[in-house]
DNA sequence: AAAGCACCCTGTACGC
DNA sequence: TGCGTACAGGGTGCTT
């Protein structure tokens, strides 16, 4: 599932082979990923504009063409190649942009969830989207500004985009562990102290996704744009760990379901607001299974 | 404002 | 072994 250090560790590496190609055309092969464009008309519109730029904003993949935009969003699936346009079909290239010298980027999604778009204008798509964690300016009173007040718990919050843009299900996780916050805290419990901790946990998870080039959950999950898998898998705390031990304390991590995601937690490090529901109860039967 | 759910999809994991 | 089915998951949009 590419959220922000997947889409960094390909916007860096796709910067190195793009930046300066031209592109001559367009292939569509699955026209809803294209929610923005008439699928017939993309080849044209594209063709023979310059890559200016590659670069990432939230989960959005944002490469500045002459002319316009092409933002992607890989969603669960997505994956991206640039392979020469002899190499062997794949049969989930759904978006397919032909480039100079003979290679073709491939905009692979076996689930079709991702998006592809050209525009004119990104704002649209990018305007919505919340601070940048891993920016300079992401400091503790930013965040404690987009919490603000909020009654609501912190997961759904922190996979809000418009709040905070580049976690998903798997780096929130990371670091409401990181902090020692329970995902069903409100934001509006949370003390000063507490915001400073989370703060220093979004950013160093993030942090340590990007130097580790992202999550490969399984063989058929997150590839780079060369087809190698990610390192962060392996230092993960509490994702898809339920029934082994917490790295911190060695408590038994549990498995929980908030708004519809689910959700992993060591009940040790994270105290469970008093309302909570019994997660113990919740784990056991996901264990029973 | 917050929460819940259906939808979009298909590979995978599981039950029988 | 094989078949059928439930599920996962990001984001959007709708309803409560």
């Amino acid at each position: 599932m590419p959220e922000l250090p997947e889409v960094e560790t390909y916007a860096r590496d796709l910067a190195q082979v793009l930046v300066g190609r031209t592109l001559l055309g367009a292939r569509v092969e699955w026209p809803n990923q294209l929610p923005r464009n008439t699928p017939g008309a993309l080849g044209a519109r594209v063709a023979g504009q310059a890559v200016r730029s590659v670069a990432r904003r939230g989960k959005y993949l944002v490469v500045r063409l002459s002319d316009d935009w092409l933002i992607v969003h890989l969603k669960m699936s997505g994956r991206l190649q640039v392979v020469p346009a002899a190499a062997p079909a794949n049969p989930h290239a759904h978006v397919v942009f032909t480039l100079d010298e003979g290679d073709e980027l491939r905009f692979h999604d076996p689930r079709k969830f991702g998006r592809v778009y050209v525009l004119a204008d990104p704002d649209p798509i990018l305007g919505p989207l919340g601070p940048e964690p891993l920016d300079a300016a992401f400091d503790v009173p930013t965040l404690r500004q987009r919490l603000g007040g909020r009654r609501a718990r912190l997961k759904p919050l922190l996979l809000d985009q418009t709040v905070i843009a580049g976690m998903g299900n798997i780096y929130v996780d990371e670091a409401l562990w990181t902090a020692g916050l329970h995902p069903l805290r409100t934001a509006d419990s949370l003390a000063e102290e507490e915001v400073e901790r989370l703060h220093q946990a979004i950013v160093s998870v993030l942090a340590r996704g990007v130097a580790l080039r992202g999550t490969s959950l399984s063989a058929a999950g997150y590839r780079d744009l060369t087809g190698n898998l990610g390192e962060m898998q392996g230092a993960l705390a509490v994702f898809r760990r339920t029934g082994e031990p917490c790295p911190r304390c060695g408590a038994v991590i549990e498995r929980l379901v908030v708004g519809t995601r689910g959700t992993h937690v060591c009940p040790r490090c994270q105290q469970a607001p008093a309302f909570a529901p019994r997660a113990e109860a919740v784990a056991r039967r996901a264990l029973a299974r």
